[in-house]
DNA sequence: GGCGCTATTTATAAGTC
DNA sequence: TGACTTATAAATAGCGC
């Protein structure tokens, strides 16, 4: 939000980094009170302090915090995971919807590269002026898509972090694990 | 930041607060996410579920909050608990799969675009009364790809955030709830 | 009654000092 | 470098289907 729009990756300049990290905490602190608030609803925010990996940015207080922890172990303890795998699951239908969505992209750029291919049987047909106008509104647009994929990859990018094992450094997790 | 200015309130209205959860819910995530990935700090929400006094929302994942929460329980007492990672490894081949589509996707965009750049090529040579009309067609289609492509982002941004699937489905709001 | 749309408010990337 | 300002992108409240 702002001059550029956002684009999604690690800040390596340190300045801007730290000014971005100090303006998002901020907001993100705000947004999450104002869920808490309008819909009375607990809620925690833990962050890795940025400058000291033992130091945890804890909101809104350890004390409100602990009550949300206390229920994540309950949660852990008794389910044993299972709570993970439901929404492991979910995650899978959601990536199923997402193959859908594809399938239904890629047909519809079949379509427009079709209907291009017919443009060039015209040809020797006789031309209007409109050609060249069209055309490049035509080419617009597949520039706008071409550009909608980019932004596309750097979310994908995201969604591949999340399962990230390297920020993952549980001993205990290793027995069967995925890790290889 | 709607028609109105946000007034800082518990909403009464089920189904409005029920919506409004949802929105912010997403939104917070999202920030969560872009501020993780943009200064590449670990980080975690839990949101006490709406419907589920017993359930909370864990982000970015029951194992990435892990760290988090050990690390913020030191101070506490230790804990002890585990979760498969077989999981998140095959949503990571997911995740890889559907990066893979996208970029056969972009590959056909351009290919449509370098057709495009064909037809104004052939500006000169004559043309068709059908060509105004299939032009716009081809107009049509890629737009309707940019739709597409809109849909997806939203839908990824789903997927990076892993929405609590339980309240998700929920009918209602829960115990919370006051008639309005 | 959930979903998408649009008018507006909010958040913020740059720019300024 | 940090506090303010500005120009824009993003979030979202209320509305219609």
């Amino acid at each position: 939000m702002g001059r550029k729009p956002t684009k999604l990756g690690y800040i390596a300049n340190d300045a801007l980094r730290r000014r971005t990290f100090l303006k998002r905490e901020t907001s993100l602190l705000k947004k999450a009170s104002e869920l808490s608030v309008l819909c009375d609803v607990p809620a925690c925010v833990l962050i890795a302090s940025p400058c000291d990996p033992n130091r945890v940015i804890i909101w809104p207080s350890p004390v409100h915090a602990r009550n949300l922890i206390d229920l994540v172990r309950r949660d852990w303890s008794s389910v044993r995971g299972k709570r993970a795998l439901d929404q492991d699951a979910f995650l899978s239908r959601e990536v199923a919807r997402l193959k859908d969505q594809l399938q239904k992209v890629e047909r519809e750029i079949r379509e427009a590269e079709a209907k291009v291919t017919m443009m060039r049987y015209l040809r020797g047909e006789g031309c209007a002026d409109r050609l060249e106008e069209v055309g490049f509104l035509v080419e617009e647009k597949a520039r706008a898509v071409a550009e909608r994929i980019e932004r596309l990859n750097g979310l994908l990018l995201l969604v591949a972090q999340v399962p990230d094992e390297a920020f993952i450094n549980q001993p205990e997790l290793g027995p069967n694990g995925a890790s290889g």
